[in-house]
RNA sequence: GGAGAGAUGGCAGAGUGGUUAAUUGCGACGGUCUUGAAAACCGUUGAGGGUUUACUUCCUCCGAGGGUUCGAAUCCCUCUCUCUCCGCCA
């Protein structure tokens, strides 16, 4: 959510950033500006008579130890006379709270300077150029299951539809070695780990920005009111709502394991082949809650983080920058890491590495206390993906497939216990 | 699910209708002392919103929302959450 003051000091900015991302919306920015002058007026007059009762009670108050009862009713009776008047300012001023905030929500982060409205070829900031086989006919994952037995489509779709995988034998131990050492390098470089709740509330979405923007997105538990968490990201966040923190102690950096639940109502045409969207996956998330000033720095360290983790795979990929249209609610600035699955002859979206600014931390409430001033400003958030497991694994899958086995990187060893699948 | 207790500042914890943003302790910060540190002593220490060019000044906030009253942390109602005991259960 966007604060009303800075929107009123840079109202010209944020129109045209906005008109980057396509959002038709526009006209909220000067209603929500309006109304924020009436509040004003409102709250200046409450102010002045609030004043002036609190004035006239001390005044009672000091009488009666005095015991001046004559002079008490005088001046009750003035006071009663702007009660009212306060009620029913304190009911416009909510009223009319209540009205900016629903508009508030109803804005998106405005895209950084660096966003493009249109894709072009700068928007493209690495490419791996040389891919390598190690077979001539590389077979797609929902072909090699045919062979090795990896995971069960049809089995999901018996007990909750489609886009539900079973992951078999030793692919199930390959993703769960996945999780783990992803956890394991996040928490190297100091994530500290967490382990969530998969259910949310309401105010849990809108702080994080899924609400309203994905709100159909997301299964919802009518009973509780509870919505199944979409990503890590909203509730490894709200852990930190509510605080304020010491300069010297940011960044904080977490990560957490969770599956992710998604409808993908409305995604008809992605409905791709074996595991490459899924209702139901499970994914690694890091985040960062930084000052103002170091968002920018965190942003590229974490980019920097997960490249690393997909280099150690030995898995081409490439980086992409967002454009305007593509950008998240909730996000300014976005990069995407997309392996490339040399079967499927596709790029397959494995990480996601946002910088949010203050739009979270100020619905979330995080602030930090200035070194130097003293002053408290909001915290920037940052979120991304570290990683995507099912794609992850189907890239590994098609990549590391010979005639006659399926290898596993080096690095997995350790975790799999088994070098390859036959 | 049943019964009871509770929710106050960074933390602990007083406060049951009248200068109470709130005693006190701890923590944090600054200072005195010290070669340095500790101890001791002194001082500072919540957030949000109006007003003002600024100095200033005012308002709101004691889990959330209503109500009573000239006046509410304090009384009443509703909700949320936490803890203890019982029941059920991985």
């Amino acid at each position: 959510m966007l604060r009303i003051s800075f929107i009123s000091k840079n109202r010209e900015k944020i129109l045209f950033r906005l008109k980057k991302r396509n959002f038709k919306k526009i006209y909220l920015i000067d209603e929500v500006l309006l109304l924020d002058k009436k509040r004003k007026k409102i709250q200046n007059i409450l102010n002045k008579i609030l004043e002036k009762e609190n004035i006239l009670s001390k005044k009672i108050g000091k009488l009666l130890i005095k015991n001046k009862n004559y002079e008490l009713n005088d001046i009750k009776n003035k006071c009663i006379l702007s009660k009212n008047k306060k009620k029913k300012l304190k009911k416009e001023l909510k009223d009319i709270l209540f009205i900016i905030n629903q508009k508030l929500i109803n804005i998106p982060n405005i895209p950084d300077k660096y966003v493009n409205k249109n894709f072009d070829k700068n928007n493209i900031l690495f490419k791996e150029k040389k891919i390598k086989k190690l077979v001539n006919n590389p077979l797609p994952h929902w072909e090699l299951t045919k062979k090795f037995n990896l995971f069960d489509l049809s089995l999901g779709s018996k007990m909750c539809g489609t886009g539900f995988s079973v992951y078999i034998d030793k692919c199930a131990k390959l993703q769960r070695s996945l999780i783990q050492y992803f956890l394991d390098i996040n928490i190297k470089y100091s994530y500290k780990e967490y382990n969530l709740p998969y259910l949310i509330n309401e105010m849990s979405g809108i702080s994080t920005g899924q609400i309203p923007d994905k709100e159909n997105q997301m299964y919802f538990i009518e009973n509780d009111k509870l919505y199944l968490i979409p990503t890590g990201e909203v509730p490894l966040m709200n852990c930190y709502r509510d605080k304020i923190f010491n300069e010297n102690d940011l960044p904080i950096k977490a990560t957490t394991y969770t599956p992710c639940f998604r409808r993908e109502a409305g995604s008809y045409g992605t409905k791709s082949k074996g595991i490459n969207r899924l209702h139901q996956f499970d994914k690694v998330e890091i985040i960062q809650i930084t000052s103002s000033k170091n968002s920018n720095y965190a942003l590229k360290n974490m980019i920097l983080h997960v490249k690393n983790i997909i280099i150690s795979l030995n898995l081409p990929f490439r980086i992409l920058r967002l454009t305007g249209p593509d950008l998240g609610y909730s996000s300014s600035i976005t990069y995407d890491i997309e392996v490339y699955s040399i079967a499927q002859k596709k790029w397959l979206e494995v990480s996601s590495i946002s910088n949010c600014t203050n739009f979270q931390s100020n619905r979330l409430n995080i602030k930090y206390k200035n070194n130097v001033t003293g002053e408290i400003a909001l915290c920037h958030t940052l979120n991304g993906s570290s990683l995507a497991i099912p794609r992850i694994l189907v890239t590994l899958l098609e990549n590391y497939q010979t005639n006659y086995q399926i290898n596993i990187p080096k690095v997995l060893i350790p975790y799999t216990g088994f070098d390859s699948i036959k």
